[in-house]
DNA sequence: ACCTGAACACCGTTCAAGT
DNA sequence: ACCTGAACACCGTTCAAGT
């Protein structure tokens, strides 16, 4: 059944998370849909099935992990979800309708409050660092990946009239900002303010 | 059309973004699915003026935003946005398929970036923070929907065998965390990086 | 001009019937 | 025991036909 996943997931890379069907994945198997039930439930386990082998996918330098501050272990493995998430942007759809909660899912998870946990963190701070910083990385893959409309779409609405947006005009003078420079920011962000709440706490 | 917008915005809330179905909303407006079409091009349109019409319920205190340190404002914003989508938990599923582009949204925007911007932010770190907010909420909200799961399910896998999971184990003794807790948690990782950031700035 | 029933081409899911 | 064609109840979208 793995081949299976394997397939459906070449599937949404290629041509996207709406062509994940029953039918067409029935069709590269060369089998038939109701096949298909003998592996799978339906088509939400298997989107999460296709969502927990992209988590599956990520691979951790535990070298670094083990042997870093908690900070630079704790950047590694938010970036190493990153880079996954965007190498299988088309996955994303299927993320949002639950919380990834499969195996991989779970031992990333188990392995991030690890590190939290044996750096002095009580298990509430673990579990609400691991949390926001999971939110982050997750919420923006979703969004990552509609990054068409991005520039200058919808501005002809209906019954408002134009809209002017002084301050976006001139602020967007400096171009669009590249997806993994906005990312970088934004953990750097959530890092630093999880710094400041542990400092000087210290090594086990 | 406004109308219509405001009877699939009550649908979602009282049936999930999934009932949301060109038929049912006929329905409800005793008409028929090809009447829709007269007002929008489709249910992806539809889809977008409900998320729109959802940032059209966000009420700042102005005055508030107007006199209050740039922090205190922008973290005003992000928890009204919370609040709203809070309320409409169902949309969120509606949300992921595009970044929201309607005009609620954009003036919103351009409210958070104004903010910024007249407090010395470059436009580059402006767009950066709005934006790392931006998403953080959202993809908050989008994953906020679906919290049932949260607790144990999903550990029996197939071929995996029993995971053992220690640190999540042990963790999870101080129970379940309060949502908003989570979310203003985070919050406040970012608006101290964000502070740090931007430290001793003179005031305009 | 505005509306709509009915059709079209899909979809997930089920099940009797085949091997 | 395992597989599957065909059916069922949906869905978004379109269009000829009604008013």
């Amino acid at each position: 059944m793995d081949r299976i996943v394997g397939v459906a997931l070449d599937l949404v890379d290629e041509e996207g998370a709406e062509a994940l069907t029953l039918r067409s994945l029935a069709t590269r198997m060369q089998s038939s849909t109701a096949t298909l039930y003998r592996h799978f439930s339906g088509r939400a386990d298997l989107a999460r099935c296709v969502v927990d082998a992209v988590f599956a996918e990520v691979r951790l330098d535990e070298a670094l992990v083990e042997t870093s501050t908690w900070d630079v272990s704790i950047a590694h493995i938010a970036e190493n979800m990153f880079t996954v998430l965007e190498r299988h942007r088309n996955v994303a759809p299927l993320i949002l309708s639950e919380i990834p909660m499969g195996p991989h899912a779970l031992r990333l998870r188990e392995r991030c409050l690890s590190v939290l946990v044996t750096n002095g963190f009580t298990p509430l701070n673990a579990l609400r660092a691991y949390a926001t910083l999971a939110r982050y990385v997750l919420g923006f893959a979703v969004q990552a990946a509609s990054e068409a409309a991005s520039s200058g779409a919808a501005y002809r609405i209906e019954g408002h009239g134009e809209l002017d947006l002084p301050v976006t005009a001139y602020v967007q003078s400096v171009g669009p900002i590249a997806l993994a420079d906005e990312f970088h920011f934004g953990l750097e962000l959530m890092m630093d303010g999880l710094r400041s709440r542990h400092a000087r706490t210290p090594a086990p």
